[in-house]
DNA sequence: CTACATGCAAAGAATTTGCAAATCA
DNA sequence: TGATTTGCAAATTCTTTGCATGTAG
């Protein structure tokens, strides 16, 4: 339930390789939701070489190791991002620009928790993201 | 917030088909969650006749009518259940077995319009799933 | 050196689509 | 009859994997 020791925000875990530094380099610059498809080519655009596989690979050991959020499009894409808090916090994503905002929601972890209960259902896991238009979305109408 | 008049609960769109007929059966007989797949497999198990990509296609306007409910699993696969509640409502799913409670969260609706609120987010829209072991699989461990 | 990481291309899985044949209204 | 629906197979999209080669430690 609990981490006992404080974990390193960005600790790498495999070796330090140019592939490794410019995907993150790509996040960490990033303050929005990508796919690994369009991280790819946000690479390639910027001049860079990583092949979409390695993409991939390197988007799935850092989302294992808790320093990506993963969240899925209506349609099944999965969307990354970096973490800026590692604790547990749910997103506020704007449907346009893909703009997000971390939240937290003590209210909704507790009501989690007490259905959870009333169920009688253990091991409690829960997605919770909320859509809509950010302010500058909306005000492009 | 409400229905104004009653809604029927299984208004069938297009033309009433065998197809159309075996899938709404199946799906009204089944109160767990349940991919495309295993839905087209329950079909064949069950001595009828329904193409895979009838079954997709089913299920696709039958989501569009909001007669069913989706939701996706982990790793992106599309899970679909006859809607008992036509309200809005959420889900507690048994990642084991895919049994599922409907459920309301009153308090969730009201944070996430307070936070949306808060960051000046318009027209939106949340998914709230919670997964666990159900009663019966906690048990079974 | 040598195990782990990468690239490439092929494999996979879920879902969609084109089109001719079957079928409901 | 005549427009929808279906079935089949091929096509798409996202993601994963096998294997030979490259490279960090």
């Amino acid at each position: 339930m609990s981490e006992a020791s404080g974990a390193q925000a960005t600790a790498p875990k495999g070796r330090n390789t140019r592939q490794k530094r410019i995907v993150e380099q790509m996040l960490t610059g990033r303050e929005d939701f990508v796919s690994a498809q369009e991280l790819h080519q946000l690479i390639v655009d910027a001049g860079e070489s990583v092949s979409l596989a390695t993409v991939y690979r390197i988007l799935q050991a850092q989302q294992q190791d808790g320093l990506v959020d993963v969240l899925r499009t209506a349609d099944g894409e999965a969307l990354y991002r970096k973490c800026a808090d590692p604790g547990h916090h749910h997103h506020l994503v704007c449907r346009r620009c893909g703009a997000a905002e971390e939240v937290q929601a003590p209210t909704v972890e507790k009501w989690a928790d007490r259905i959870a209960a009333e169920y009688g259902y253990t091991e409690i896991e829960h997605t919770i993201e909320v859509f809509g238009l950010c302010p500058r979305c909306s005000a492009a109408d």
